[in-house]
DNA sequence: CTATATAAGTTGTGCGGAACAACAAACACC
DNA sequence: GGTGTTTGTTGTTCCGCACAACTTATATAG
């Protein structure tokens, strides 16, 4: 005669997240996180005895942890090289190949791209298909780029688990629901919800996969951030600018990506370079990307239609128009990025895009202007890299997607 | 027969710090610190039952932390007011009064003030001195200093317990041993031991306080992330900006002040306004501080020796040079500041020092200026604020110090 | 004035997870 | 083959939180 239904024993309401008081599990929970944010990041292989030490935590705590990990599918026992030393021989530990993975897509007005990248940082499957995206039709374009998707996330063999997807998008993204694109000036798009416009969700092994935004320039300097995975990468702290037919830019600190309160920072594009200087669309004037975005400096030059390398030819060839462009273009990019160093105190600078490939021609003369704006030069003189691979920006979404599972590495043991 | 000595059974290495693992102990710091700074950031005093409500933890276990608090002398059982509900009535919690304290020192070029803020926010004693510091001796600035520190340490009764001091500096410190003063221009002062210039240390009550340099700027901001320690103010994200003779400034993302890889972030007064603009004593031309620098901005407006208030007032009356010296410094701070939103996204700015002053006459214009420069003004229009208390900066440097008492708990439990 | 409802705070038990110590395993070197 | 050295595992102990039951203190209904 039970008419009262037992108490609904419903889950504790895991109440998660930060502000929250720590349970026992978030020990756990941390330590796990730690214990493959180490094998990830370290150079070479660790043994279980190895992360113990780096750690701090003792050889049981460390061995039972990373059992898990093994068991979980997120890191795997290597072989272990012949004669090492004294003692009993450690068991390397690398992170696992191809059984947990995440989709990079990237639409630039030159190319769409698409990856498959794995927890170990290895790329599974890759395909670029170049055309002209200015001024495109989202929904043709979109489509195109989510059967590319199909075919990378078919090409991975085994099929792995996927975490999640990202777009790497040429423009302003919203940080909140992360599936629309507000306003993307090289392709014309604005107001877009792209999850919805890549149609079907993409369901390789029956899970669908959840589709998020990101901004090009933040997603490609995260590659420069971060090799693979919880693997840190030459610099921890860079301005990133990404040279395209404007310019956007990004800025890494502490190997974490900048975004700014609503996932907006780093237009160093739109940064004034003299008040007087010439309208720019976005409404101000002065812009350096009047001065130095891929379209005004070859326009500048003599050259509209020319690519980035003739004009490095044409420059060192002695052509007096291309050399008073690229001067120009030099002389702007010193007064912004010296602004962006003295307010932010990141003195190494990482050009990409077309950037990256004027890096040879304008390097010395940019640090030398670097040198006499940046107050703290002195101390600290700007150092200044180039990263060239132009689809940067889907490996940086891939990774973004992936660094969920270092975050929470309970989430995602098989 | 013991030849062998007895393993020394000290303490355990103590391998604190990020990156190390998480044991039992530091999810009772964490919790501790939880419950303290959640009893900080209340708005309206919390119980115990409250503090278990809004951490999600067990009443029990709230309960637990806060007694050790309250125990400790870092909370206090607050007298309850009569007639509040149904229930058992709650006994509200508060920070303690008098018990914690810090020291806040500052050098400026026009005074010297000391302060000892408590863990409330509290200010036990305060002294400001006027002076002309520009060009002076350190070693007899830094012994008033420090006469004036031991003053106000001596005022607060009963005496607190001394977390720390800080001197707020109006230049470029390090970071790394944080008792250096790499260069303060306003000053004259360079390559400057400031915790050695003080003086024997100070001593109050026995125990050593162990003093840090920070910047002025940096500082003076932190006055208005945090209304009292723990307690986060109006805005999180904002720039603030310190008109004093030159222009310093400080960028605050998250309630936190971002002060670089070095500790020299924030330099918005040598930002570039205009590359062909009038030589700037930093190497540079055309800084953000050759336009609305105290002295710049005066000496244009053809009034060297007046106040900021009195500016505002030739201003006001119609004086033409005025008006065109002010006009000329807002069309710079629209430049500088909107470089800054365009690359940080964060369209809060704060005007302190003598820009807060002038803030009425200049904020209409700079807001307009700012709509036009910013790249997402449309979708967040820039908000202005000011600050106007002169020695914001020594408040931050004793928040600061107890900010330390926050992360830590447990280091200070009586 | 008593009974009931409601909420705060306390007490005791159980459990998860890391520390610690002892032990087994696998190699190099003498 | 013995010894030393380092890795990895196993069992015990201890710490800190969850959970549930209980006590305390008020307001409200009858």
């Amino acid at each position: 005669m039970s008419s009262i239904p037992p108490p609904e024993r419903h889950a504790p309401p895991a109440p998660r997240g930060p502000g929250a008081g720590a349970r026992q599990s978030s020990l756990r929970e941390a330590n796990l996180r730690l214990v493959l944010s180490t094998v990830c990041a370290a150079e070479t292989p660790l043994s279980r005895a190895g992360v113990a030490a780096t750690t701090h935590m003792t050889r049981s705590t460390a061995s039972r942890l990373v059992d898990e990990l093994v068991a979980g599918g997120l890191l795997t026992e290597l072989a272990r090289p012949a004669g090492s030393g004294p003692g009993r021989p450690a068991t390397p530990l690398g992170v696992a190949r191809g059984t947990v993975a995440a989709l990079g897509l990237q639409v630039n007005a030159g190319f769409l791209a698409a990856q498959v990248v794995d927890l170990s940082g290895a790329t599974l499957a890759a395909r670029v298909v170049a055309g002209d995206f200015v001024g495109s039709s989202p929904s043709q374009v979109l489509a195109r780029l989510a059967d590319l998707a199909r075919e990378v996330s078919a090409q991975a063999a085994p099929a792995p688990r996927f975490v999640g997807a990202r777009v790497a998008l040429p423009g302003l993204v919203t940080s909140d629901p992360g599936t629309t694109l507000l306003r993307a000036p090289n392709l014309g798009w604005s107001d877009l919800d792209v999850a919805a416009g890549l149609g079907p969700p993409l369901t390789p092994a029956g899970e669908t996969i959840p589709v998020r935004l990101g901004n090009e320039a933040d997603l490609a300097a995260l590659t420069v951030a971060t090799t693979a995975p919880g693997r840190p990468g030459p610099v921890a702290d860079f301005v990133y600018l990404s040279g395209e037919i404007g310019i956007g830019g990004a800025i890494v600190l502490d190997g974490a990506v900048m975004s700014g309160r609503h996932g907006w920072a780093g237009e160093i594009g739109h940064v004034c370079v003299d008040p007087d200087g010439p309208a720019c669309r976005c409404g101000s004037t002065g812009c350096l990307e009047q001065y130095a975005g891929r379209r005004a400096l070859l326009r500048a030059a003599g050259m509209p239609h020319a690519t980035p390398a003739e004009l490095v030819e044409a420059v060192r060839a002695g052509d007096a128009t291309a050399r008073a462009a690229l001067g120009a273009a030099t002389r702007a990019l010193g007064v912004a990025l010296a602004g962006v160093v003295n307010v932010l105190d990141v003195p190494t600078i990482v050009l990409g895009g077309h950037l990256g490939q004027l890096a040879d021609v304008l390097e010395d003369d940019l640090r030398d202007l670097l040198a006499t704006r940046i107050l703290s030069a002195g101390w600290v003189p700007p150092a200044i890299a180039s990263a060239t691979d132009p689809t940067a920006g889907a490996r940086g979404a891939a990774l973004r997607e992936l660094a969920s599972v270092l975050a929470e590495p309970a989430r995602w043991l098989a």
